[in-house]
Parts: C-alpha cells; structure tokens; sequence
DNA sequence: TTTTATTGATTGATCGTTCAATAAAAGGAC
DNA sequence: GTCCTTTTATTGAACGATCAATCAATAAAA
C-alpha cells in the first residue's frame, strides 16, 4: 500500500480532512479516527506523520495561515494603485477557499486555543500583524499617518468581522455583499484624502 | 453542606467557572472536574444542576447572550438621539464583562459549535440578528434605508471584528481604541445624510 | 532482498456520568 | 430551647466508554 514520494499530498488531505472534521463534529468532539476515516488513512497514518494530534492541530493552523498568505501572493502581481491593491487584500480574505464555513470553524477554534497554546497564538499574531501592516503600507502611500492607521485599523476589522458572521451560513451567503460593504468603506476612508485636497487648495 | 436556597448563585458561578476554564485549557481539552474544581464544588454537581457537559455548554452559551443583552437593556434607558443610541450599542458589546478574552474565547467556541449543535446556532443567530435589527432601527430613523441597511451591517461587522481581535490580547487592551474607531465609522455613516441634505438644499 | 509507507489491533489513561452516602437546614413535638 | 425526623443539597468514589498513541505486521516499490 505506500505510496512513494506522496508525502506532502497526504499531509494536505490529512490537514484538510482536520478542517472539516472539526467544523462538522466541533473542536471538543473530533478524534484522530474521524480525521483519518474522512482522509482515507488508517487511524495510524496522522500520527506518523504529525507525531500527535497536537503537532496535527499545529501544522493545520501554519496550513491556513500560509493558504492565506499563497492567495495574497497570487493576486497581488499587476496591481499598483494602492486602492486596487487593498481591494485585493479583501478579496483575497473573502475568496472562495477562505470563506467557507469549513475553514472559519477552524480558525475560530484556533482563536479558543492560543490561549493555551503558543505555538497557535504565534501564528494568529502573524495574521493579524500582516493584514494590518499591508493595509497600513497601502494607505500610507495616499493618507497622513494618522489616518492611515484608523484605516487601516477599521478596514481590518470590518473583514474580521465579515467573516465571523460568515461561519455561520452556508458557503458564499455573504461573500459578495460583505466585498460590496468594505468596498464602500474603503471608499470613505480614502475620500477624506479628496475632501482633505480640496480644503488644501480653496 | 447543603446550602439551600442558593441554586442560582451555583448555577451563576459555574457557569463562570465553564467559560474561565474554556479559556485557560481550551475548548478540546476542558473537562468537567476542572469546571468544579474552578466552582469549588464537586465534580457531580455541575451535573446535578445541567445534567450533562452538553447541557452545561448551552447554559453558559444562553447565558453570555443574556448577559449582553442585560448590559444593553442597563444603558439604553435615557438615551433617545440615534447615534448616542448607537454608541451606547458599541459601548455595550465593548463592555468590561463583554471584552474580556475569556467571555470571547467562550463565544469562539460556540461559533464552532454551532455547526453541530442546533441550540448554539439558534443562539448566535439570535444574538447577529438582534445586533443587526437594533442598528438598523437607529440608522433607519435618519438614513434612507438602503443607506441605513448598509451602515447597520457595516458598523456590526466593525464590532464583531474588533471584538475578534480582541481575543488574541490582555483583558482591555484595545477597548478605547476600538470604540473610537467605530465611533468615527459611525460618524461617517451620520455625515453621509448631512452631505445629502445639503446637495438637496443647494 | 531491502527499503519505505501504511495498517489496525492493542493498551493505558482519561473523562463523563452515576449513585449511594453524608451533612446541613427545616419542621415538628414536647 | 432541645431532640428527633424529614427534606434538601452536596459529595466523591466507582464504572464504563472513549480515545490518543504505539508498534509489530504487512504490502508495495526500488
């Protein structure tokens, strides 16, 4: 039965088959032979290849924080119009792999955990610290530092928030109203830039 | 030992007990010995009074709804100008006993629950809803509603995002800052109408 | 034949739940 | 007020089930 060299396809559709269990069964109840049953393995298999079900838990979290980042990386390429690349980093929060209800059950779950665990608490810093700063670098380049980071600081927000909701609803209810939402947002946010102009020049 | 006549008071301080105990294990790992031990009962009575874990985690989840809207109910008394009745909404989901990172912690796990259990969905459904009714009822007194709409979904979104980042800090860190931010998103959704107003004035 | 990947039965520990025992309060009799 | 009984609240040891983790056996690939 091995499969030679398909190491890293089995670490993903283990790490997937985690994401889905702990949304289906919640975070208290799901067990090592759930995870193995929905990835096709034998109950052995996620321990050879993560040593436990904590360094599984810890490698599914590194997992949605570099997906996330992957998907930033490959839609931020033509874009240099600051307002079109924070769009971008929306999007790319709101696309279709991240905005399952699959995928936020395990972040949220994640959320619960680092106070217990550092390793978890490391990344979800890592997230928060990211998105903050792209944001920050973006409107940095249009607004004074001040506004910059009140911008930066709601526009964060809203997409947190977005998307908590989302765990609650069926793929994609929200998605294009909640894109629509912080649209309008960081709309204002660089509107204030132009009233700010005009005040400068009349 | 018996101490007759304080069911409620048990019932409250294991309840508290449950979502301290969320926090500092996580949700996987909380047990109901720890819970009691927490309460500085026994480890039947959490049982005797909820029957089981299932029936302890539905109670602590009614009850973080209950205490919210005990908290609203307190504020809202005097308060009769929209955006001050906004606010005090804001003020109230920011609240000591509502920001805390392990009343949100709590709330996280319930997020994931939901999906598994019809009771917690019921719940935070109540709680997105309610949130969303009361500010679109303010917004709607002043703004069109198209306009309103998008301004009650766009400042809850803004709550519950800060709300979420919350949970990765120390108890108050972001308080002041997140209410102020929200405050000037709500500013702008008021200035919208003045712009408006004077557009059709001039 | 050797190496590598995978299996799944087994084990030891943990945890939810039960329940008979116990201890405080309340009620009643004198 | 004191003694006894009944009621109510609480305890914690014991049980059974579940689960993470192990590892010897196995089967494909080299």
């Amino acid at each position: 039965m091995p499969r030679v060299g398909q190491e890293e396809e089995r670490r993903k559709s283990i790490i997937k088959a985690t994401i889905e269990a702990i949304h289906e069964n919640g975070f208290a109840k799901v067990t090592m032979a759930q995870i193995a049953r929905k990835a096709g393995v034998s109950t052995g298999l996620p321990h050879h290849y993560f040593g436990s079900k904590t360094g599984l838990f810890d490698a599914t979290m590194a997992s949605l924080l570099h997906e996330l980042a992957i998907e930033i990386r490959r839609n931020c390429s033509q874009l240099h119009n600051p307002q079109e690349r924070i769009m971008m980093l929306v999007r790319s929060n709101f696309c279709e792999a991240q905005f399952k209800p699959a995928v936020i059950s395990a972040w949220l779950a994640f959320y619960v955990e680092a106070n217990s665990s550092a390793t978890t608490k490391r990344l979800l810093r890592i997230y928060q610290r990211r998105l903050r700063s792209n944001l920050m670098y973006e409107y940095g380049r249009v607004l004074v530092h001040r506004d910059a980071e009140k911008a930066a600081l709601g526009t964060a927000a809203m997409i947190d928030g977005f998307w908590l909701q989302q765990a609650l609803h069926k793929d994609k209810t929200l998605e294009s109203r909640a894109e629509t939402l912080v649209g309008d947002y960081v709309d204002q946010c660089f509107a204030q830039l132009q009233h700010l102009q005009q005040e400068v020049k009349g």
